[in-house]
DNA sequence: CAGCCTCCTGTAATCGATTACATCAGCGTC
DNA sequence: GACGCTGATGTAATCGATTACAGGAGGCTG
């Protein structure tokens, strides 16, 4: 708590200006070899840390980027996080993550207050007109809102709905269910259309349960889908969690997956391997997607060009594990289910 | 990216002094009531905000919390983080998250920098050196390290060894094996002096499987159980995840949860309550020990007092759920688990 | 009406680092 | 030796908000 070293100690430490510590710290490369010894020895003795403030203001440029997530709860940022910060590590920036949902205010502060350059963005529910208003180059991660007008970055969603729903037609169903997602939430939009026209060029009509990303949501689905008179043979689940929900439901209820159901979940998140039965899903490729929209987002920030914009989409890949299986002609009810 | 709004020019638009619109934003109170109205106009007609940097080198006082924690990757520290984030906002602080581990340059930055007024810690990992020397009021929460020397609280590791053995025990159970945590951590050591404690007292041999807190630790352990001839009828292990991983891994050898082996595990993190089987563990109240370290840390700041030292424990208290079974008398084998 | 107090507002110094510009030493060239 | 050039360093203005201090208007008291 004692006072703070400030760079004029240093200098006063070393024998030169706060100049050439300025300068031997920022661009070691213009000061003279015998002072740039003397200034990084008397760093060294005073534990001088930068003021990042008062450099901050001077430069008019905070070098750090602002990751703002709707969630800190889901697992599912974490690995995009960590992509994010080694990207901007490698160039210089620091990494600030905040809920976007903590506040209007606080979220304001956090974005025009002067302490980031640019955002990732990993929320699209949040009022147009406050992003919209925003004076920093943003980058949307995963979610994405068109009222933005932002460019983006996220994999196909439709498109991974499509591969789900012709692996299970491949296997032979022709009852599928969709658990839907959030309605107000685009991801479960893009899922749900992509459902629906995979359905549809298959000659197969979509059925839907309007459910939720989370393992409630699925334990809910599994009761709805349980008590259909005539049992849907598969189920694509709008997210991992709700899938593990749903065939933890399943199970309790007598049914066995794939036996009685084959499931597919979104995400691929670290469990879904794990999982009993393990878990086929989309995979999201969370390194690649935070690395790629960082790796933008700090070339535009250093070349000073503004984003480009419109949307990058990766292409879906399925990992098919043994949460799927070939549509039994014969099938069981869930009282023979619970014999064996 | 238009050049950004300053103080003067709301000053200039509302006819006033650069003091005056300062002391309207930060103490209302105190200008007339006409005058304030008219620099709210212009502040909204204007779109300003503040400008953090210069705020925070003038203030010498940045009004802000860091939360340091190991990795973002754990679902744990979510809802921790989410209590913070609302005392925090309650005193108007801002709260910035950063992975403990992102280097020691950077994190130093984060530190020193002057961008925060104290600390959470979520690592017991860190280098003792560098954090005794952070001039910062720091509060270690769930994880600690004594060489820090600093102020922290967690749950009674410990005692929550205990009751498990306890719980165990009182089922009937005699052979207990307890799946330890990462040896260099310090939540390993005090759950396993825990569990040898507890053993000793009801005058049983404790049996320790070195692993970790990871789904892949627990389903070697499963294996490494599988292998001993006279198999322990009850597991402890160091987390949820890894009770997650021994469980698995224990269906996909035929044995099933708690028929063949009660398990505890550590936690009671949210999927938990949804696994099959439903899994008995020790509760983590995180949201208490969010907000508990964050009142502590902010009524320390606000009051200008030092933190006090030592360690705050919260009694642990243990979730009963269907993981864990009295311990059968007529042990079955693995080869009669696979034919029913 | 002088004197004093209260309430509000303006002036200007200040926080700590950066950097344009000035300065100076040393060297080579004509 | 005068001149110009290069490379290293110092001087001082600057970023934008805060706040100690000064000042002025208005009201109250004796």
């Amino acid at each position: 708590m004692s006072t703070r070293v400030r760079i004029a100690d240093v200098a006063a430490a070393a024998g030169v200006s706060t100049a050439t510590v300025s300068r031997t710290l920022s661009s070691p490369g213009i000061v003279g070899e015998e002072t740039r010894a003397r200034v990084m020895a008397a760093v060294a003795a005073t534990g001088y840390r930068i003021n990042a403030a008062a450099r901050d203001l001077r430069r008019q440029q905070p070098r750090a980027i602002l990751v703002l997530a709707p969630n800190l709860a889901n697992t599912f940022f974490s690995r995009i996080i960590a992509a994010i910060q080694d990207v901007a590590g490698q160039a210089g920036l620091a990494v600030q993550i905040s809920d976007s949902r903590a506040g209007t205010d606080m979220l304001e502060t956090m974005v025009q207050g002067g302490r980031a350059d640019g955002i990732v963005l990993l929320d699209g529910a949040l009022r147009p007109e406050m992003v919209r208003n925003w004076k920093l180059p943003v980058i949307q991660l995963c979610e994405w809102n068109d009222d933005y007008a932002l460019p983006g970055l996220q994999i196909d969603n439709a498109a991974a709905a499509r591969v789900a729903v012709n692996h299970l037609g491949d296997l032979g169903h022709t009852r599928i269910l969709h658990v839907a997602g959030p309605s107000e939430n685009v991801l479960s939009h893009a899922r749900r259309a992509g459902f629906e026209d995979a359905m549809a060029a298959r000659g197969l009509s979509p059925e839907i349960h309007q459910g939720g990303f989370t393992i409630e949501a699925g334990a809910a689905a599994a009761h709805a889908w349980a008590n259909i008179a005539d049992r849907p043979t598969a189920v694509f689940t709008a997210s991992d969690e709700c899938a593990f929900g749903f065939i933890s439901e399943c199970y309790r209820l007598g049914f066995k997956v794939p036996r009685d159901v084959s499931v597919i979940g979104f995400d691929d998140v670290d469990f879904a391997g794990h999982f009993l039965p393990p878990l086929t899903t989309i995979h999201q490729p969370r390194a690649r997607l935070g690395r790629q929209a960082a790796e933008r987002l700090v070339s535009a920030l250093q070349s000073g060009t503004p984003l480009g914009a419109g949307y990058d989409q990766i292409p879906p890949h399925l990992v098919i594990r043994s949460s799927t299986s070939a549509c039994s002609a014969s099938k069981r009810t869930a009282e023979q289910s619970l014999r064996t």
